[in-house]
RNA sequence: GGAGAGGUGGCAGAGUGGUCGAAUGUACCUGACUCGAAAUCAGGCGUGCGGUACUCCCGCACCGAGGGUUCGAAUCCCUCCCUCUCCGCCA
């Protein structure tokens, strides 16, 4: 969420920033709905005041034994008057809070303007495209042909976009979750955590997959029927009064549900909502290895084949809070801790810094990193790592307290480190050889019981 | 699933309709005493929002959450969430 003090103070500057982005700010609807806040809110103020001082005089003229029927008259018709100001006052704040909620992070200056994936820059390439002598097979095929990825019986199992993996494929998926855990915990000093995979909405809407990409989530409902907050939790009704039911057309309701984690940002990062830090407890690093859930909504018949996209998938997540001052230092750190899973695999890969017109709703900066995957002759994204500044910490309430002991806003940062399905894809690509079978890199025999090569 | 107890400021813990944003203790900060420390004494010490006003002023809101009753709710009523204890079931 942005300040909305900065929309206040620079209204047109917030728009330009959010333009480059592609994205459309209604100036028009943000003033009205701020003018309206401000005169709507003085004066319910004004009467809630007026309110409490003459219930006061009523409580002292009473212990007092006078009589109080004059300033009860005075106060006999406030009460109406009031509960309207402060409806009207809700339905605003409703309607700014609403319009706040969907407007995405403002990109920070140093991010390329551009209108698209087409548009994002190129930082680095590490190491180079392998060269094969023979044609190069995909990882289905190989997977297949090894005899341990089966996507028919995972389809006949739940559906279109999950995959099955058998012996040596399943305990080398294991085993890149295992070695990337292992390599952030001992030479990066992150905290392994083991995190719940159903968040509520309060955490969706914190790191900003609520309200705008309900879509691309997994609902969980509960006992079969309804979850148990669909027995009705509405915030919203101190604002709407008696007249108004939760599904009225212009306001939108907030019912709590039950969502799967679409990436371990998710509940990691909420880990602070709600709190003021100690200084001195940042930075604060966590990585979890979690599975990840995602409808895949808007990408029908896109990356079909294999298992590049699909609805469950596993990842090793990196999550920082940070001091404010220190979230850019700190951004390029997490960017080289997931880039040393890559190296450590020898895998070939590039760093892009995405565009403005392409970074997610949240991130004010991001960088994928791209490993090259031969059978498809092309960098395919494998991390994404990305600096929210504040704009998850606006949201969740998540602070430190300052050198001057006031609560400030931390910043959050988070990347994966790495996808292990692709991760997995990428070794299995990468590394095979002319007679179907794959060579195991150096860093994972240990996790393999020794074993060199992957052969049917 | 059954029975019961409870959710108040960093922590502990009072407060069952009225000058309560909330006693007291403790932790923490400042000052005094001290060579210094401890002890003691004095003072300070929640969060959010608004008023063109971040550290000065004023107001509003917040005692798990959301509703209700009332001139007035931490306190009474309703619904929900969470925690703890015992029993049952279960990995």
């Amino acid at each position: 969420m942005l300040d909305i003090q900065i929309l206040r103070n620079d209204l047109a500057g917030v728009a330009a920033r959010l333009a480059t982005r592609g994205f459309v700010l209604d100036t028009t609807k943000f003033e009205q709905l701020e003018g309206e806040r401000k005169v709507i809110q003085t004066r319910t103020q004004e009467l809630q005041a007026k309110r409490n001082s003459a219930s006061k005089q009523i409580g002292i003229a009473k212990s007092k034994g006078e009589d109080v029927s004059a300033i009860m008259a005075e106060v006999a018709n406030l009460g109406d008057e009031l509960k309207q100001a402060e409806v009207q006052l809700g339905e605003v704040q409703i309607a700014l809070q609403t319009m706040l909620e969907v407007l995405p992070n403002m990109p920070n200056e140093s991010v390329p303007v551009g209108k698209s994936e087409a548009d994002n820059v190129e930082v680095r390439k590490v190491g180079s495209v392998p060269k094969f002598d023979f044609a190069v097979k995909d990882h289905v095929s190989l997977g297949e042909g090894l005899g341990g990825l089966d996507f028919e019986t995972a389809a006949k199992i739940s559906g279109a976009r999950f995959s099955l993996l058998k012996g040596g494929l399943a305990r080398l998926h294991r085993a890149l979750a295992q070695f990337m855990l292992d390599t952030h915990i001992d030479q990066h000093g992150y905290t392994e955590t083991y995190v719940p995979y159903i968040v509520n909405s309060a955490s969706m809407r914190g790191t900003g997959q609520l309200p705008k990409f309900e879509q691309d989530l997994f609902q969980v409902s509960f006992g079969g029927t309804s979850n148990k907050a669909a027995m009705v939790n509405v915030y919203a009704d101190k604002f709407l009064g008696d007249g108004l039911v939760a599904n009225d057309a212009n306001i939108k309701v907030d019912v709590e549900n039950w969502y799967l984690i679409p990436t371990a940002e998710v509940p990691v990062t909420n880990m602070v909502r709600d709190e003021i830090v100690p200084l001195e407890k940042l930075p604060m690093k966590f990585v979890a290895h979690t599975p990840c859930f995602r409808s895949e909504a808007g990408s029908a018949g896109r990356d079909t084949r294999g298992m590049i996209r699909q609805h469950q998938f596993d990842k090793v997540e990196l999550v920082q809070m940070v001091h404010p001052d220190e979230s850019y230092v700190a951004l390029e750190q997490l960017l080289g801790h997931a880039e040393t899973i890559l190296q450590k695999l020898g895998l070939h890969y590039r760093v892009v810094k995405l565009c403005t017109g392409d970074i997610g709703f949240s991130a004010a900066m991001t960088y994928d990193i791209e490993v090259w995957l031969p059978a498809q002759n092309t960098y395919r994204e494998i991390s994404s790592c990305s600096n929210f500044e504040a704009f998850q910490a606006r949201r969740m309430q998540a602070r430190f307290r300052n050198a001057q002991g006031k609560p400030e806003l931390l910043h959050t940062l988070n990347g994966s480190g790495l996808a292990v399905g692709r991760t997995l894809v990428a070794v299995l690509e990468n590394y095979q050889q002319a007679d179907g079978s794959v060579v195991i890199p150096e860093v994972l025999r240990p996790y393999m019981g020794g074993l060199e090569k992957l052969a049917g």
